[in-house]
DNA sequence: TCGCACACCTGAAGTCAGTTCAGAAACTTT
DNA sequence: AAAGTTTCTGAACTGACTTCAGGTGTGCGA
């Protein structure tokens, strides 16, 4: 025989409607994102996201075979995003320096949400480079690091097309390119939504100064700033 | 009574002499680098570190009350360190532009132990943010924040202090010091020693970006590089 | 309508690194 | 040699993450 209450306790919990497919996921990675950005990796708990989403701890592991497997999904889906910003970018623009500057302008044009990922891929990009055991989570992990490699691959590319049409000084693309996107990635480590300065502040220092890594002429820098303002 | 072989165990399992006081802590520290700059903090396990220093792993509690006051211990020291060449280098030179140049390559001039340190600390430099509560490992983490905190201060000095002599392109300090730091501490996150290439290739390289970032006229960099060589 | 498949979820139990604790051994000082 | 300090140990504890065995509900073909 069952509690005399079961019934009506069912009843008082008014369990939620069941949602589409998928849709559980994607709020779940939505609050780790927040989580982990607002909070850091380490310190939100696996069973805080549960809880934030209305399921038990142990219910995650329909999703996700582990933390950082959820983790790897937000950085592969991070750095994909910015991938195909970048490619979107570079091909609407015939003129290579209208691409550069939109490209770096572009990337200072983010919403809250994409500012915590930013933190959260900076915060433990470490991660990506050991290698996991469970089959899913070392998908999504190798997933996440083999688009950053491309994604390097990719802006070197661009840079060494930049040189041979002689915009840009010679040198070593791969060098050139760690240089620029590191300076880039140092911005998440102490940048924060909602502090005193505004990503509309630091974007464009940023940028000036990116372009003065590459060695344009600070015409350039100018000039695009005055068009695009 | 005692086990028949206690005796000849004990000196079979020749004890080491004992080190002179803190020479033990010492070893510790250093294996911890060498640890968790090649295989990162959350992978080497506390464990490992006792090991290598021949102790049982609750007698690493003895010099820390965490793993993490050790890490704190390292990072206060990283910084601390390059705090002293900091200031060595300001206060051996009378012209603003030599003192800058020689603290830019002096920043790649670094031991391998060095470069582990300075791996460590960019991996693991969000930790340093979020409060604890053991008293001694609390006050290694206020120690390296702090630390960390005035060395950007004393940059940032140092960078209006150029600009005040006309040296320097005005612009924000903090933000300067920022775009400066945050280029060479990249450099950490994918720079290993032991890989194709050498800090004499990276370093120059990222030297002449950052008088980049700095508007420093590019013949400065050049001239300098000259002298030096 | 039945029943089977599947997505979704749960409570209890397991794991493991890090940590605490009570005390012992070794060395120093008095 | 007694007292005190530093160094160290084995056994037990903790908490976050994870595994497991199974239960509930929804949709869909027979």
């Amino acid at each position: 025989m069952t509690k005399p209450n079961a019934g009506s306790r069912a009843a008082a919990r008014r369990r939620a409607p069941r949602l589409k497919p998928g849709v559980k996921k994607e709020q779940i990675l939505e609050v780790a994102v927040d989580y982990f950005g607002r909070y850091g990796y380490e310190e939100t708990k696996w069973a805080d996201i549960a809880a934030a989403v209305h399921i038990g701890s142990t219910a995650l592991y329909h999703y996700f075979e582990s933390k950082q497997h959820c983790l790897f999904e937000i950085m592969a889906k991070t750095v994909g995003d910015y991938r195909q910003r970048f490619d979107r970018i570079v091909a609407e623009h015939g003129d290579w320096n209208d691409a550069l500057v939109t490209l770096l302008v572009d990337s200072f044009d983010l919403t809250e949400q994409q500012v915590l990922s930013q933190r959260l891929m900076v915060a433990e990009f470490g991660r990506i480079g050991v290698q996991r055991s469970l089959p899913r989570e070392e998908a999504a992990r190798a997933s996440a690091r083999a688009q950053t490699r491309d994604l390097e691959f990719a802006w070197g590319t661009f840079l060494a097309r930049g040189m041979q049409q002689g915009l840009l000084p010679e040198s070593d693309p791969r060098l050139l390119t760690r240089a620029v996107l590191g300076l880039y990635n140092s911005v998440w480590h102490w940048y924060r939504p909602g502090g005193t300065l505004t990503l509309a502040d630091v974007g464009p220092f940023y940028v000036s100064r990116q372009l003065a890594i590459l060695g344009c002429s600070p015409d350039l820098a100018a000039a695009k700033f005055a068009a695009a303002a």
